[in-house]
DNA sequence: TATTAAGGTAACTTTTATTGTTACATGAGG
DNA sequence: CCTCATGTAACAATAAAAGTTACCTTAATA
């Protein structure tokens, strides 16, 4: 199954954006993420729908953080991409008058919720300048 | 993102194989979750490697539990049904290199990895015979 | 023994969302 | 006014599950 990538990629860019300090490019970006600059608009629009980003146009444009990374959350971004389901995992809804059908789906459900929950709330725990240089060999030097 | 809704598919087969008793077709079945037989085939296919169901040819030939309902967890048939990640979220792996690419996917690892053992325990937590009727009750009535 | 009812499986199509691409419009500097 | 940038529509490529068709094998039974 295609993963939704756009997180990971989205957290890389903004990190790297703080690190550079002046407006970039989603041609420069683009080359982060090894894509195209099409792809980079899409998703940067929606951080700045959410105005943690801003941009703008002709020469010496390009995209800005809005706010210090140390305000903004994985929980934010995460957000600010939209709604999509966290999990893989699809409930049938085929016939909705079959109780066992609802016992198997309310189970599932239960499970899914409370690991979304403990998702959410980590990610809102963890701000994007914990990803910055200072802090990664925090990450790194962790065993696994 | 197309969802994965074999695991929400079988254990609703699965509750309804041991109320009815006796071997129970591939069409049988497919009309449970309306689809064909050939996809139920597919996946209890599955389930059969893991010695779960055994399935017979010929006249009142058909698919029966070799164990108890009591017996399985959601986490067996999770497993049974093959490696598939739990979760949308994908990492790019595009500049091995680069750190902040590092730290990024470092972070969204670890909270994907605790989320996803405190799902694998919670389905190990519950056995099938738990989704039948005489505990149905139990879901349907839970605040939600 | 011939027929019928079942699973086994290969090959292909459909579906659906992300991702990738092309093309063109708009706006801001220089 | 020309160039550099974003904005966006429209479409193609990709990938995995699901759906479908076709044909094979095996077992019961008429």
């Amino acid at each position: 199954m295609r993963k939704d990538s756009r997180l990971s990629r989205v957290l890389h860019i903004l990190v790297h954006m703080e690190a550079i300090g002046r407006a970039v490019t989603s041609e420069e970006m683009a080359e982060m993420i090894s894509t195209n600059p099409v792809v980079v608009r899409r998703t940067m629009a929606l951080l700045r729908t959410a105005h943690y980003v801003s941009s703008s146009k002709g020469h010496h444009g390009g995209w800005q953080l809005a706010m210090p990374l140390a305000s903004i959350t994985l929980l934010d971004i995460h957000l600010a991409l939209g709604e999509s389901s966290l999990f893989t995992i699809g409930l049938t809804d085929e016939h909705s008058h079959c109780v066992i059908e609802h016992a198997v789906n309310a189970a599932l459900k239960d499970v899914m919720n409370e690991a979304e929950a403990l998702m959410l709330q980590r990610f809102g725990q963890i701000t994007l300048d914990q990803l910055g240089s200072d802090r990664i060999s925090r990450y790194l030097n962790k065993e696994q």
